[in-house]
DNA sequence: TGGCATCCTGTACTTCAGGCCAATACCGAA
DNA sequence: TTCGGTATTGGCCTGAAGTACAGGATGCCA
């Protein structure tokens, strides 16, 4: 089912090495222990390169070093300590997979299928992340365009404005030739409309920063 | 391989029931043509619900009656006209997969046998959208970091990332696992590094404002 | 004309942020 | 081993921000 001449591991554990080997069923698999001897080798095209995401040395994904494998490769990427950070790298520089190391058989296994087929495979935590994620950006484009200062007077969108570029009650009162107390009574307004607590908050918000 | 006393497929169009029923296998798999057949009926447990998500009188995913029987059962959706939104909601909601409704045999098996095993099946289009996604989101943080931050220490940095978004000295502190004492401290390290007065500045520093 | 919204101002209070002075502990470099 | 950079915390103080509870003035609309 698995073809063992496409088939490559590298880590420098060999337990892993072993754990990978029993659980994709394949026992000639080629084995190696450093990453520069997997850029220094010819890879078969379409080859699945299994990548022990905790093996030293390993080059940052911006490298172009991954570039050229992944041209002709699938890359699984794993890890004994997983982290959605690193996942999200290794996925988004073209990785097919990011899986824990150690996974179970079965699992190990069914990542192996789906990336074959040309898929990418992802473990449900991070999957979830990455669906919040996309739920975050999405919502924020939809719902936050510009829509900040529709419910506020022009005296207000003034303030919130100054406000929001760094102004102290102070400052803004002058600019406004207002008083300070005046200046605190359109911002608690601000707040309330906008639903915010102070000025940083303002600041974010007209910036669409969040 | 698959068991078709717990497979059960939902869809008005008779060519696609047929179309799943060759592909996963199952020629006895309990086949539904209007949702609320679906919704009626109990379902055994751990069930995996193929559902046409072209169906006249889907509800929406946001609707009560998709958390009970997300409870119980796994469920694939699928569209022969599939859009990125839809299925951010439809995977955001609860289920298991999506996935073009008239893929091959082997992408539905594929589907079914991730499915069973309790992870999530996405396409690699999609997938990479959420990846795009994931990237813009957390991008801010580590894209941004041209030029404000070079000369702060990685402590500094941490704080001025959260700070800058609205923290709080006490959330801060919280987050960190310090004192509110030491959020100061490193604040006021930064304002001076940065030549900076205070919190707001640094959020408009941070983000790229001025 | 009587509400209603907007804009403006006042006093008093609480909370928070930031400045100033000072100290301890760790670690790597000279 | 001393020295400088970093991380940590303390107390004390000032001022800014924000809230609560008050009003007064204008203009608009039913």
């Amino acid at each position: 089912m698995i073809r063992t001449d496409k088939l490559i591991l590298v880590s420098h554990d060999p337990g892993l090495l072993e754990h990978w080997k029993k659980a994709l069923g394949s026992s000639k698999a080629l084995c190696l222990s450093q990453f520069s001897a997997l850029s220094g080798s010819e890879l078969p095209v379409g080859a699945t390169v299994w990548i022990d995401g905790d093996l030293p040395g390993l080059p940052a994904w911006k490298e172009p070093i991954w570039a050229s494998l992944l041209r002709t490769s699938h890359i699984v990427c794993t890890s004994s300590m997983p982290k959605n950070v690193a996942a999200i790298q290794a996925l988004d520089a073209g990785c097919s997979a990011f899986v824990h190391a150690f996974a179970d058989f079965k699992t190990l296994k069914q990542v192996q299928q789906v990336v074959v087929s040309g898929q990418i495979w992802v473990g449900r935590d991070l999957m979830q992340q990455l669906l919040a994620g996309a739920n975050k950006a999405g919502a924020m484009i939809t719902e936050m365009d510009r829509g900040w200062d529709v419910t506020l007077t022009s005296r207000e969108k003034e303030i919130a404005v100054l406000a929001a570029n760094g102004a102290s009650n102070k400052a803004i009162a002058a600019n406004c030739s207002i008083t300070e107390r005046t200046v605190k009574a359109h911002l608690a307004a601000i707040f309330e409309k906008l639903n915010l607590t102070d000025r940083l908050q303002l600041a974010l918000r007209v910036h669409g920063i969040n």
